[in-house]
DNA sequence: TCAAAAGTGTTGCTGCTACACCCATGG
DNA sequence: CCATGGGTGTAGCAGCAACACTTTTGA
């Protein structure tokens, strides 16, 4: 359960051969930051430290080796509970990484992208060797990993325009103006409240609650996610 | 080059460790094929009839190991030139399928799509152990094959909507009515004519020759796409 | 009473669908 | 000249962006 917190080791283990190609599994986890004072949130991702020698210091995404035994979604589950301690409401995958010069040795790499409720991200925080970071400025990071990034910061972007990717950002009750940070900081950009009000409206994914959230100002409506209507978007691919 | 056109071999082979986890590489390969008579084209891909044991005279997806020095684009293009003789205008990953139990040995299997122009099928005609088959109605396939041609069609669709898929699955030259035709195929229903023309009008996608398509009656002007408006829909994953 | 967020109404634009209609060619 | 597919025009509807406006609270 407290495995060191890094990316696999590299080097040409124990249990295979040398020259072999072995299966790593990594992921992406965003989750969004409210910085006091700021005007916006904006998307973060844990890291992890690297401590063994490809590039040892540099920070890394949160992954391991697959297992013989475990499937591919499980491995991505389980590295990513070990590494940092999280355990995502939404985990998909994302693309095979498997360019031969991407790690000294050879290695494929199954990514995972996940999102996090801000309910969830509690725990993570203590973990030694692991740090958030604002993904729309990362340093340097290990092996190919900038581009992993990258690609899934477009494809939460992409998604955001067709699919409830809010659901896996936000706890289970919300207001309307929480679920437009949410999708403000994932656009990048502002949109109208009024209408942002009718569009979700009208998706019938939302389910008004009588409770109201009393803030600064006038108090606002509580709503929370319907759970019949299932994003459907992962086509004929049944999960677990 | 003529190797037996078949699935990587399951069996515990010699370079690799007997419990290791192996990875092969296969691809989904789609293209329409005009039934004379028939008053619509139908998605069809071709398969390989396994000759070796696990699931030996089913038939399966076109695909092999993938070598420690090659990528997974190339693995999947060498394969697929190995086993079909086919080398398609567009290749994409499509997912990476890695439950235990789906081979007898644990085989992770990067899948790839791809699309082939009418006028590029006629190699892959003649080899031994290659049929087409229509998409809609295939057998029962070897390993969990039938579903990742689900998945690949749910794909195909889905991107159809938003993309000029069709760009590869015709020739370089062609006439409004071949490029609906595509469309209708793919999206198994019929679109009006006159509200197609002006989409695809209107998408800048297409440069209008002076050159006609003589058929039957009143001529059709020829059209090509225009190679300057790239589709950029995988991010920021660039190609080779 | 004032600022600011919650929430409603309205207008105009755009894109799409349906369908009527004209055009050009082979038979 | 007629059947058929190529190609144009247009009316209606739906969805969305912009923005004016009303409501409700804390300070």
């Amino acid at each position: 359960m407290t495995r060191t917190a890094t990316l696999p080791d590299i080097r040409p283990a124990a249990p295979t051969a040398g020259d072999a190609t072995r299966v790593a599994v990594s992921t992406v986890i965003f989750t969004l930051r409210r910085d006091r004072g700021a005007d916006r949130a904006s998307v973060v991702i844990p890291l992890v430290r690297r401590t063994r020698d490809p590039h040892e210091g540099l920070w890394a995404l949160p992954g391991g080796w697959l297992d013989v035994a475990e499937s591919l979604d499980t491995a991505a589950a389980r590295t990513l509970a070990e590494t940092t301690g999280l355990a995502p409401s939404f985990l998909e995958q994302l693309y095979a990484f498997g360019a031969v010069e991407r790690s000294p040795s050879r290695v494929v790499s199954i990514v995972y992208w996940a999102l996090l409720r801000s309910d969830e991200v509690i725990a993570a925080d203590a973990r030694e060797n692991v740090q958030w970071f604002d993904a729309a400025s990362l340093p340097r990071l290990a092996f190919d990993h900038n581009e992993i990034v990258d690609y899934a910061l477009w494809r939460l972007r992409n998604k955001a325009g067709y699919s409830r990717i809010a659901h896996g950002l936000l706890a289970d009750e919300f207001t309307l103006a929480q679920l437009r940070e949410v999708y403000e900081a994932v656009l990048g950009r502002r949109l109208d409240p009024a209408n942002f009000r009718r569009q979700v409206e009208n998706s019938g994914n939302l389910i008004p609650t009588e409770r109201f959230r009393t803030g600064s100002h006038r108090p606002a409506r509580v709503y929370r996610y319907n759970q019949d209507v299932e994003l459907a978007d992962r086509g004929p691919l049944v999960r677990h």
